[in-house]
DNA sequence: TCAAAAGTGTTCAGCATACACCCATGG
DNA sequence: CCATGGGTGTATGCTGAACACTTTTGA
């Protein structure tokens, strides 16, 4: 069979095509944003101002229609422009945003409307401003810890009070720990942790920024050689910490910004519990 | 508000709802499923006997039915009872298969009939029989050598020459490389290793997955220490090994189950290589 | 002067690696 | 008896964790 005889019966084929030969249900992107604020993770959600669900906080998404020439990847970051306040932010801040694909949620009546696939984002971000309130609701950074998730409690902050008593619609609390439980692991064996930070950054920062995401603090120093010593994770620059002096004194900390590694070697493990295996 | 008038008006909602209004996209299955044959990594693979890319190797799939009950998992599994012969075998070896979702394809026009979202499901199985033709044309076990993929050889075999001229249909290259590239990745520091072998199984089996995994030879007595110090791994069963003895002498090798570790502490790195920062 | 945080030195235990070696088995 | 592969012992070098300590700053 010649290539050409093989696109022509294609394009045959094409033509005598009718989409509506195949089920058609709806696709829609959903963004996990995560940010530390006042050394806490939170996530940014919506209060649903409308059915279904009202009331209820969720992610911020949007459908993918048929026609748009946006690839998933795309819709989500077209999601949290809108979304943030990331649309008034300066391209240098959105640039360093990093996403991710997380995964796909398309159970059968996950939405009570229709058959919908959610493809599931997850963002990475240092502090961004208050976000606006969008099409769908009010939106807010959330810490995780009052979602109340047991999940991302994990049988260690269970004596926390969940100072939100507002439930998540539809899977979204799935979603959101499985997000979370991405993020802690990634912070072992990549740089994302420098994501969370503005550049340029203290070492001191960039352990807050792991203390705050796996929950547990840290040995300092140890931390502190370790960060200088796997090859491409930070590059130092010139001057030392000016604006972000230590609240009660201590010395001004050196300055990094991230470097171009891609995957720790070695990793910077999380420190061992005791349930060991699992 | 209470919680009363509240699902109320969701009902009332709900009533009103026409589907129609959200833009219609088809949604399917992928399914990358690896085994090993003859030492080899190999992938099913089917030639498709119609248009589009016909003639080309595709991944096994089928599209959702927004009807169908059945979360995106389940239709995976579908997909593979259909595809592998695995309708054929017992139910025990079904549900030892190892399945997992890899990730969301869905670029605007990776299907020339229409916007088709593809989630792609990652099936690990020990030697399977060799597949029956499906509905879309014949399928078979194809070596990832043979289809000539870079980012698979990586470098490191390319002298191998590519046995395999057919082209992959959609974007089934990448697909199939980022399958690859997880499950190379995941034998580090989950038992996924284990779902390569038919139990009970000795030592050596497990290194000859981690090495055809891989592409390079394992350090044997190293590795034999290191997999039963792994808590969790591997538990030990009666008997020595029979049916499977060496080819030209040697002991009896013990038989291992896998264990119930879901990580690895410590993991099972792979050498490391040289390009050591990416 | 004191508290807090940055950063360095040092010790120690545990692990990965490499190599030597013995054993069991089939040809 | 010899090649092959299973399995154990052991020395070595590296890394992570813990602890002590000095330095730098602001209150």
């Amino acid at each position: 069979m010649s290539n050409e005889a093989q696109t022509q019966s294609e394009e045959a084929y094409l033509a005598s095509y009718n989409p509506l030969d195949y089920p058609p249900i709806a696709a829609c992107v959903d963004v996990l944003a995560l940010t530390i604020r006042d050394r806490k993770l939170c996530v940014l959600l919506i209060e649903r101002d409308r059915q279904p669900a009202k009331g209820c906080w969720a992610l911020p998404g949007g459908f993918i229609n048929a026609d748009d020439p946006a690839d998933p990847a795309e819709v989500a970051a077209r999601v949290l422009a809108l979304k943030t306040g990331l649309g008034r932010v300066s391209k240098a801040t959105f640039g360093r945003v990093h996403l991710e694909q997380l995964g796909t949620y398309g159970a059968a009546h996950r939405d009570p409307r229709m058959r919908v696939i959610s493809i599931a984002y997850l963002a990475f971000a240092p502090d961004l401003p208050d976000p606006e309130t969008g099409d769908y609701g009010v939106a807010a950074w959330v810490p995780v810890t009052e979602l109340g998730l047991p999940e991302v409690l994990g049988d260690r902050d269970v004596t926390q009070a969940p100072g939100t008593s507002k439930k998540l619609a539809f899977d979204h609390a799935q979603i959101i720990a499985d997000g979370i439980e991405r993020a802690r692991s990634k912070l072992e064996y990549t740089p994302l942790g420098c994501a969370f930070v503005n550049e340029p950054f203290t070492v001191g920062e960039l352990r807050s920024v792991y203390e705050s995401v796996w929950g547990e603090p840290l040995h300092a120093s140890n931390f502190h050689r370790k960060v200088l010593s796997v090859p491409g994770l930070v590059t130092a620059v010139e001057g030392k910490d000016s604006t972000r002096a230590n609240p009660r004194g201590g010395p001004k900390a050196r300055l990094y910004r991230r470097g171009d590694a891609r995957l720790l070697h070695p990793a910077l493990l999380r420190p061992a519990r005791e349930d060991d295996i699992r």
